[in-house]
DNA sequence: GTGTCTGCAAAACCTTTGCATGATC
DNA sequence: GATCATGCAAAGGTTTTGCAGACAC
């Protein structure tokens, strides 16, 4: 099996033709909640983001863009495309969630460079397997779950090898990794 | 494999024999800091703990024995035993940090109750080989990982059949637990 | 005695909320 | 026109920090 098998490739899904705006659209509708220019704009921003990103960059690329939204409205507004489903939030000990768009995504873990931040996803069906065993045999119901692996990427390492050491040593310091 | 294969037995290791007290001093006494009352004091308290604290509750723990010792010392202290690796810290999304002592205990994996908040502490050996291979394939370096698993534990369930559905709802609400 | 600790209160940090104003249906 | 959304600033929670006095070596 090679690396690739592994990997998943984002830009696959780059281009959801618009769909992500019906979805809103129509939950938004179902709760008598409004379809409004800012959360029209949040919402292509976001779904323009083929990274994972924080609200305080979402917040910059839009000040960037001359179509500034308040602190609030942004918080308030990935809040809603969490409960519908459009985006997922992760914590990565940094302060800060981070979050990406899921239109109809599979279930996938994340690698996180510490040097770089670099978000990489994988999906390993047996280590899924292993987990439901798991939780079967200890009488568990799973409801989520969340694998996240720290360390170096490849590329931040072979342009600095000394990090792998450097990072290892301050990794249970104060702000969790685990 | 039957459950108890998975679980770890936090008992086992209830009696350290004080050995954490004198791998604290070394530490301590190789930087130059001191092994003062309040540090003896909270190592203590926290080897007395045999399940995951927050910040809070041991602070309240100390308060209940008349051993008052501060916020700010507290956090401190903490930090320090982060540092010689006597404690471990780890987040479920609660909002506080979850702490546990660690006197050299294998690494493991957590599944977290959404309802009563027990974590149950599991391993398993063949995740652990997955998640190498998977790294291995793509070129990072691993230094630290964490899964956790959450849902409702069988007490909770056959004490509430519906919560399963209820926190499933809600699991994807604002605060992540992914 | 020098250098580190402690406690207090204030700050830091990300995120949420109250309220008056403005937009949507 | 009723209701919901927005922006601002203030509050929320946990954790960190500055500083003066107290302790350890």
């Amino acid at each position: 099996m090679s690396g690739e098998d592994y990997l998943i490739d984002k830009a696959q899904d780059a281009d959801t033709g618009g769909e992500e705006e019906f979805v809103f659209e129509s939950f938004l509708k179902d709760r008598g909640l409004k379809y409004t220019q800012a959360r029209k704009t949040l919402l292509r921003k976001v779904f323009g983001m083929h990274d994972h990103f924080t609200a305080e960059q979402l917040l910059d690329r839009l000040k960037d863009d001359g179509v500034a939204a308040s602190k609030a409205t942004v918080y308030r507004t990935l809040s809603v495309l969490l409960e519908c489903d459009l985006l997922a939030a992760h914590d990565f000990g940094e302060g800060a969630l981070y979050y990406e768009h899921t239109f109809g995504h599979d279930h996938h873990d994340h690698l996180f460079c510490l040097h770089c931040k670099r978000i990489t996803e994988f999906r390993d069906d047996r280590i899924e397997e292993h987990q439901d065993r798991v939780t079967d045999k200890l009488g568990f119901e799973m409801i989520t779950h969340s694998l996240k692996i720290y360390g170096i990427c490849a590329d931040c390492r072979s342009s600095d090898p000394g990090l792998v050491e450097r990072f290892a040593a301050q990794s249970r310091m104060r702000r969790p990794r685990s």
